[in-house]
DNA sequence: ATTACATTTCGCCAGATAACGAAATGAGAA
DNA sequence: TTCTCATTTCGTTATCTGGCGAAATGTAAT
């Protein structure tokens, strides 16, 4: 029972909704999400603490980022009947089709100044 | 997006997904589901008003009883993926599992003390 | 070693939520 | 009408949640 509604309660959120149908167009380091949700980076954070606890998301190091992605089937039994009711629930939202026209547009090597990794320097 | 968060709100109570897969039994009564969920009736009616706020339950007058039920597919867009969800996270849940079997016993005739339905007497 | 910086954790505050009992509502019984 | 009683609404309280900035953490650059 405390699982099924840690899941809903992670899906309660706008901008947790928000990050996960960011996600769906590729993973995210925490800074492009900051820079596109307008948050501060420890909102952010915890949001994706919160994701992270119900298995909708996995994060993995690289370099002084942590990247974010959605979880696969296997990681959690739940994705799959969750994204799809997203889809369903969220097809026609503006504020979604915005956002994902911003992670198309966001440059990590532009809003973090991560000089290691500044490939395009 | 309010939408979408005001269904995931509305199931992320325990309470309430108890409440919801009591109803797949057959329609309750607000008494019926006091007794079950050994809550103050003010406290039901308030957690039945948000599942029929989300359009999950649907409600209907008879006599001085009320009657909440599931929604058709009809009535809620979501009912049917959300169900198949709930069942498949709740499949071997202990407190549903109880709830269920109360569900089966109850007798609002019993609960409750309304003269004019009290056909068994 | 020291600095730089993405991220997380901590402490705090404002608003939301779940619980209760009491009062209000509404429909049938007397 | 007046009473009864299932349900809802109201008012209050304790807890949870989402937000922020500051401090802590960890990793890479200098």
């Amino acid at each position: 029972m405390r699982a099924a509604t840690n899941i809903y309660k992670a899906l309660s959120d706008a901008n947790r909704l928000r990050i996960l149908m960011m996600l769906r167009n590729k993973p995210l380091c925490v800074c492009e999400i900051v820079e596109i949700l307008e948050l501060a980076n420890s909102t952010v954070s915890k949001h994706l603490s919160i994701l992270r606890n119900a298995s909708l998301v996995m994060d993995s190091k690289s370099g002084r980022w942590v990247n974010y992605r959605i979880s696969t089937p296997g990681e959690s039994p739940d994705i799959e009947i969750v994204l799809a009711h997203l889809d369903k629930i969220l097809d026609r939202d503006e504020q979604v089709a915005s956002d994902n026209k911003k992670v198309r547009e966001v440059d990590r090597y532009v809003i973090c100044a991560s000089p290691t990794l500044t490939v395009t320097e």
